[in-house]
DNA sequence: AATTACAAAGAACGACCGTTCGTCCGTGAA
DNA sequence: TTCACGGACGAACGGTCGTTCTTTGTAATT
């Protein structure tokens, strides 16, 4: 029986998905140095050695791209970061595995901009528009996630009930901010040092 | 005598200098949101209500315009942020007096964008150029002034000789940022309170 | 008051932006 | 094997970008 609305009134090929693909990584890359609106449909179809028409069917218009991009650095994150806090057991541990898969991902370069949403809050933060909405949206839930770890750790007891765990998802993550832009400014991993060091004395300072 | 080389080819007139204010005062502002790159000499002339090439003719290039907005915004910097500490006592009052200044300047939307420079490090972290250079040393001057007043606090006896200081700077200037971007996300001074939390607690921790 | 030099306007430029169109090619199912 | 349809192309559109040049007005100096 055929729906009343097709969900899919057209049915991708196969190496059209493998091409977008291709698309959606090389300009979440470029998106986290230049910024989405830096992103230039000619420049980025010229980097994948296509014309700017045929990259430009793949996506309605220049915004539904930019959305498109950001739904996939989503989920590179979700898998480099939120993915391996999730194996981990719940507490503490669970948020010092999310931290170091943060740092980790920011080491390893994994987006050659930095955090991807690190560069593009900064550059949405004081506009408007369904854009700004969906980076602000994944920034909040990944803030969300940071705290439901500590809540779970002071459920479990490793942190005492009087710990204001809000105020402690804050420097936590003030912490992470600050290692993504330290390392982008000396360009050394010093900076992910000095985050190591914060979020442990934090913890530590919290659960005594 | 005239010098060989005079250090004034053109002198500029008083209607000259005042509009040229007025253009970075308003550049400095728009850029704040929309960022360097983003400004355009065509909406900026239309948001004056003077023409392309009258507002062009202050400057030689793009570049030196943003040049010279960044220069503008140091200024600004200084008198709102680094003045007021320097004109308290030094140590951990100055620092204080440092920190407040700055959560006063973000509260009271100086800049409408947030904080000028926190605005456009994350735009040119990723970048090279004069522009990037101009802004990270503007930046890393802001930090290192940071450092300097925990190193007189040390060297006053009001930190214990064993504080990491230039570790605790890391802290307090992590709190400073995730303060700009909290109040950007949300709306709401929420953030300026968590950080002004943070901060004493820092501050304590390290003094007992 | 006359002269000089700066401030600003206006028009135009080449380049690039996002976007649209018509056409061809290749895949994948009938 | 046939053939419909999605993928990619080249060309062109109007608009805006930074930039240049020429001209007109006007403040400051003599």
């Amino acid at each position: 029986m055929a729906m009343p609305f097709p969900e899919r009134p057209r049915k991708p090929r196969a190496d059209g998905v493998r091409s977008r693909q291709s698309i959606l990584d090389a300009a979440a890359r470029q998106a986290s140095i230049e910024g989405l609106e830096g992103l230039s449909i000619g420049t980025l179809a010229a980097a994948l050695g296509m014309s700017k028409s045929g990259l430009y069917a793949h996506f309605g218009s220049k915004e539904d791209l930019e959305l498109a991009v950001v739904d996939h650095a989503r989920r590179i994150f979700e898998a480099e970061v939120l993915a391996p806090a999730n194996a981990a057991p719940p507490g503490v541990a669970r948020l010092i595995v999310h931290c170091e898969a943060y740092l980790s991902y920011l080491e390893r370069r994994v987006f050659p901009g930095g955090c991807f949403f690190a560069a593009t809050v900064a550059e949405f933060d004081s506009r408007t528009g369904p854009v700004r909405d969906a980076i602000t949206a994944i920034v909040a839930a990944i803030h969300d996630r940071l705290l439901a770890h500590l809540r779970e750790a002071q459920a479990l007891g490793e942190l005492p009930p009087s710990t204001d765990v809000a105020q402690l998802a804050f420097e936590v993550a003030a912490f992470l901010a600050a290692a993504n832009a330290g390392m982008l400014l000396d360009g050394t991993p010093a900076a992910l040092a000095r985050a190591r060091a914060a979020i442990d004395r934090a913890l530590t300072a919290a659960g005594s």
